[in-house]
Parts: structure tokens; sequence; C-alpha cells
DNA sequence: ACAAGCAGTTTTTTT
DNA sequence: AACTGCTTGT
């Protein structure tokens, strides 16, 4: 055996030697994570506890103590918290911690797999497919076999891929995961494994990968290619993963590959807002961590800088509520405040009134709009407030529900983009064929194998072989195509091209909104400017889905820095000085999809905890006490279970009182909308009081 | 045989 | 708003 000489590490640096006083910007538990040494480090942080400053103070450190910030990785689950972190980092040491390295684990895998793919098979211009692009294929495999298998009933294609995806982010078979989740499909499974295999064989010919490849064929590629794996674990000198409850086995599984050759990872979470399981986060990672790194330093961080003791007492409450106890009871030094504040109103118009007017009071008192947000638990929540928040001219930006590149519209932009810059993209092709008058699943499909079987000239055809209803369309649309293959044109002027020849199909297929698509496709060609090539835009938006946000308002307030409504998913990591949770309803929040399923009814619990805990120094939580739905109409609400018996000295119940003002002019004679029948006119609302 | 249009149902959370 | 299944039209 060689002989095998020991080095001494020098400790990575003295505090009193470097260009930052950390130890007046910290406090002692803060420090000690900043200051770690090499090796293995678990950071459990509480909600507010200083989490992201002291990732941010640990990079400054290292860039400080002489580590080069390439070498320097950074992973989160936004894209959003890392561009802040490595911002803020910067900010600190006059810029230089601007190339560190890191993202979400998505962008950071598909960088390793742009360079090393060919090692695994993939070509460096794969695509990349959303949830539902893989839905769609999932179909096109789903139709064949359904055709030549006698069932009347079959999961839809959504469900399939939930199943296949959900499958792989737990690195179990589809088999087991069967059992567990969905025994009633239990009758499918052969079926169900098939189109799974069948799946993946179709993504490797063609050229693509979904969310859940970037992660195990990255994986799959740094352990079967020893020498891939040591290039790129070479870099990362220090791995760094925030949220570190939130990642699924794949993912811990990444993160010990990156740190295989340095050993120096730090990890930073909280279990207590664990509420990604439902895409396979396990928050056993966190908890286990210790255990399969040996040697780990494991260091807490229980101050509160955030939030008064009032709402820190009501969250301590509500988690202690969970199975799975956290024996974790935040603290903070600011005991003066207010109480939180359950409001029932009588109907969700009032619940928007209601949150609208304490918005404008705040901000009359000098509270900022940007420090103030709504949270509510799926993206549709919101849709009456943001009617409200437009009529009164408050500016706001939302987080989570639609995104621009999941518009059906832009899709279709983006689709013939992805044609262009990988011709094997079957789905792209399936669904701009099928944008065109005359054909549909069946000619798309034949189209498509023509084009397949001659994969040297993806843009030409053999017209004879058409049907002369849309052989003229056909060729317009391979000419327009062949236009973007081979000249120089920037991305904007390829994405004009293509609006260009969409907006006819636009207005054809969605005649009646055609004018708000085409403003969104503008506004998409706008975006497009920030890109320097195809390939970048395709991923980048891929990857990081601009938010539809409505911002349809006043020109005079356009300016200030805007209202934050946000799913509580999508404020994971952010804070305000005043939440407004709303729709806190039963069958809401908890979400009636966790009916039956412990664990999923107690990530619904950490999911209010998440919520609250936002919140600095006021927080107001409301529900309607009717909700409407289409065809069964009204029906009465039940505030949510979580709320039941919580003692009126950490939560303050409200309602809310109309008041007329005698300064007001009378009613309208005729109401100008239909809901005026119900209700007092909008001037009325002004003086709403609860 | 295939596409288009209509009616009725269904919507979690994210990369 | 989008998806599915059904009916009608080419």
């Amino acid at each position: 055996m060689a002989r095998q000489f020991v080095l001494k590490r020098e400790p990575i640096q003295e505090v009193s030697r470097l260009s930052i006083d950390y130890r007046a910007a910290l406090n002692e538990q803060q420090l000690a994570a900043v200051t770690a040494d090499r090796g293995p480090v678990l950071v459990v942080a509480g909600a507010g506890t200083g989490k992201t400053r002291t990732l941010i103070y640990r990079v400054a450190y290292l860039v400080d103590s002489g580590v080069r910030p390439e070498e320097i990785v950074l992973l989160t689950f936004t894209r959003r918290s890392a561009r802040e972190m490595i911002a803020r980092a910067s900010a600190l040491l006059d810029g230089r911690c601007e190339n560190v390295r890191g993202g979400t684990f998505h962008s950071y895998c598909l960088e390793i797999l742009r360079r090393h793919g060919k090692r695994i098979g993939f070509p460096n211009n794969f695509t990349i497919l959303d949830s539902s692009d893989a839905a769609d294929v999932v179909d096109i495999l789903r139709l064949q076999i359904k055709s030549r298998i006698d069932k009347k009933r079959f999961p839809r294609k959504r469900t399939l891929q939930g199943i296949i995806s959900g499958a792989r982010n737990r690195d179990e078979t589809v088999q087991e995961y069967l059992e567990q989740r969905f025994p009633q499909f239990m009758e499918y499974l052969e079926i169900i494994s098939e189109i799974s295999a069948e799946y993946g064989r179709y993504k490797f010919n063609h050229g693509l990968m979904d969310y859940d490849d970037l992660l195990t064929q990255t994986l799959f590629l740094l352990s079967e290619h020893r020498d891939v794996r040591n290039i790129v674990a070479g870099m990362c000198k220090h791995v760094l993963v925030d949220e570190y409850q939130d990642t699924n086995r794949i993912q811990a599984g990444l993160v010990r590959m990156l740190s295989s050759v340095h050993g120096n990872l730090m990890v930073v979470g909280d279990d207590a807002q664990s509420i990604y399981r439902f895409r396979g986060a396990d928050f056993r990672n966190i908890l286990l961590f210790p255990k399969q790194m040996p040697d780990t330093t494991v260091l807490k961080l229980e101050q509160n800088y955030r939030s008064t003791q009032q709402i820190l007492d009501l969250a301590n409450h509500i988690i202690s509520r969970a199975r799975h106890k956290f024996d974790k009871k935040l603290f903070s030094d600011k005991t003066e405040g207010e109480l939180p504040t359950l409001i029932h109103a009588q109907d969700n118009r009032f619940e928007s009134r209601f949150v609208t007017q304490v918005i404008l009071e705040l901000r009359e008192e000098g509270v900022a709009l940007s420090d103030m947000a709504v949270l509510f638990r799926s993206g549709f929540n919101s849709y009456d407030l943001e009617v409200e928040l437009n009529r009164r001219g408050i500016p706001f930006v939302k987080y989570g529900g639609l995104k621009l590149s999941e518009a059906a519209h832009i899709k279709d932009v983006l689709a013939h983009l992805k044609v262009v810059e990988n011709p094997r993209d079957g789905v792209a092709w399936n669904r701009i064929l099928q944008l065109i008058e005359g054909i549909g699943p069946r000619t798309s499909q034949k189209i498509l194998e023509w084009i397949e079987a001659s994969p040297d000239e993806p843009f030409q055809i053999d017209e004879s072989r058409f049907s002369p209803m849309y052989v003229e369309k056909i060729r317009a649309l391979f000419v327009m195509l062949r236009s973007l293959v081979s000249t120089q044109l920037t991305v904007t002027d390829q994405v004009e091209v293509i609006v260009s020849y969409y907006e006819p199909l636009l207005k054809r297929i969605h005649f009646d909104d055609f004018l708000k698509r085409t403003q969104d496709l503008e506004h998409f060609v706008g975006l497009a400017e920030s890109f320097t090539d195809r390939a970048t835009l395709l991923s980048s938006l891929a990857l990081d889905p601009i938010e539809l946000t409505a911002v349809d308002v006043d020109p005079l307030t356009d300016d200030e820095p805007p209202l934050i409504l946000s799913t509580i998913h999508s404020a994971k990591g952010l804070e305000f000085n005043t939440v407004f949770l709303i729709h806190a309803l039963d069958g809401i929040l908890p979400s009636a999809y966790s009916a039956g399923d412990e664990d999923a009814e107690e990530e619904e619990l950490r999911l209010l905890y998440v919520a609250v805990t936002r919140a600095a120094e006021r927080l107001f939580i409301s529900y309607p006490a009717v909700q409407y739905r289409r065809f069964s109409g009204q029906y009465f609400a039940k505030q949510s279970r979580f709320l039941d018996a919580i003692p009126e000295k950490l939560l303050e119940s409200g309602s809310l009182v109309e008041q007329e003002s005698p300064f007001l002019a009378p009613e309208p004679e005729f109401p100008r909308l239909p809901e005026a029948n119900i209700r007092p006119d909008n001037a009325a609302a002004e003086t709403e009081s609860w």
C-alpha cells in the first residue's frame, strides 16, 4: 500500500483578520455557523432566526478568508432566493461574491448536464419538458395503449404523469408508489408501469428531459462516471444548501456527490417548515443528516428576530398540535405587539374589502405596500381580492398561480422555438402542427413520422403526400421555421417572426380573448430581449417561470413598490411587516385533498405555521363564511379546523360591520353591477369598519 | 376517418 | 380556463 501523508488543515481564517466585523453583525449562534470550520455542518434554524442572513455571511466569510467565489456552490429552492442571497453577500464585500455559483437544484443540474450529458447519451441541445409538456408525452403513449387495450375508464394524463413523477421523486417503483398513495389504481399497475417505461424511452429518443430527469440524470451521471464526478465535485470546495428540509432523496444524494471531494457541506433548514412533501420532499433528510454524514457539527438558531412575541405565541401553539413534535420554541425580544386577529367575513367580497381597507389604512400610517403581503393556499383564492385591488388602484404582484409560460398562447410560441432548437422534440411538433386548421392528433402524428424518418432535413417535407386542404399551411410553417434555423437573427427577432406567423392562428382558435392574448405576446417579445440565445431563453423559462401578474394599475401609483400576493409556498423564506392570510377555510387550508392522510394533513398544519411566521408585527387571518360554487350556488363554509379552539388570548376574533357614512351621496338609482343588488354601492365600502 | 364544435365537469402547492 | 366526451360536419 502506498504511503499516506496526513496534511494538517489550517482553520479557515481568524475572525479578527477579516474585512467585516462578524462579531458585531451576528449573534453567538449565527457566528458559530458563519465561522464553522470544514466538514459537514447542519444548521437547524427556526422561522425568522436569521437563516438567510447567516448563509449570506457564511458566503461572505468564505470569500473573505480566501476561498475563490467560483468554488462556492449555493443551492436554493427558488431562483428568487438564490439571486437575492448572492446579491446581498456581494453587497457585503464590494461585489466580490458575484461569481459564487449555484441557483436552484434544477438549474445547477442543467448546467452540469449541458456540459457532461453526452456521457449518458443526451445531446447538449436537449429541451426541457415542463409538467404539462410531460403530461402531453404521457398522453401520446396513453392513447396508443388505450386503443390497444379495451378499457373504458383510464387515469387521466395528469394523473399518470403525477404518478410517474411521484414515484421517481421518492426513488420508488411505480408499484410501491401506487400501493401507498393510489391503491385504487392498482388494477392499472401493469399499464402504468408500461407507460412509465415507454415515457422514459420516448424522452431519451427525442432528446427531452423533464424536471425529474434534471435531478435523476445528474445523480446517475455523477454516480456512474467517477471522472465526471471528480471534475464537478472538485470545483465545489464549499457546498451550501438552503431549505434542506424540502429536499427529496435524489437531492440529498446529489448534495452528497457534490461534496464528495472536499467534504465541506453546510445545510440549513427547519423541519417545522417542510411543505413540499407532495413533490417528494422528505424531512427525514434533515433529521438523519448527522447520521449520514459522520462528524457533523450541529448548530441551532433559536432567537427569532422577525416577529413579535404575540405572533410567535400563536405560531408555537399551532405547531404544538403536530403529531411529530418539534421541540422548538421560538422566542423574541419584541414583547410589545398587537394580538393576531381572526376575521369572520360574511363572504369573500367582504373579506376582500376588509383586506383592501386595512392595507390602505396601514399605508396611510407609513407601512410600505411592499412590506405587506396577502397569503393564501391556492392561486385562485385571491381572484376576488385582485379585482378589488385593481378597482382601488393598489399595485400588486402575485407569486404563485398562473405563470406566463404556462399560458396556452405562450406555450404555442415557445413550441415553435423548441422545434428549431431541438427538431426531435415531438411534443413541440405536435403542438404546433395541431394549431393548423384541418390538422388534428391523427394527421399530426403522421406528419411527425415523416419528419422523424428524415432527421437530417427536419424542415423539409414531401408536399405531394399532403391533402391540398392544408398543404399550403404546412409549407408556410416550414418556410418560417427554415428562416429561423439558417439566419443570424437575434432571439427577439426570432420570437417576432414566430409571433407574426402565429397571430392569425391565435385569432382563429381564441377569438374571444384574442386581444388580451396578443398583449401577452407583445409582453413576451419584450421579455425575450434580455436573452442572448435561444437555448438560454427556453431553459430559463422552463426553470424560472415568469409570474403572470395583473399590473393594470393607476399610473400615479405605478412606481410605488407593489403589495405582495403570494401562495404560502411561494412566500417561503420571505418576511413582511403585515401579513393577511385569507381564505382560512376548512377544505382550503387544510386542503380537502389531504383528508384522510395524516401526513398530508400535518403538512397543511406546517403550511399554516409557515404563513403565520412570515409576519413581523401584524397578522390578520380571515375567512368568508359563505362560498360560491357554480351550479351548487352558495354554501356555508367552516373556518379552518386548525383555528378551532385557539384561546382568545392568542388569537383575537373580529367581525365585519357595515357602516353607512352620512357624508356620502345616496346609492345610484340604477345598480351598476349585478352585485349592487345584494350589497350597497362601492362607495359605502370606504367607510366599512370592523 | 378525422377534425371541429359544443356541453358539462374540474381546478393544490412547484421545479 | 382547460380538459374530456359526445355529436356533427367535411
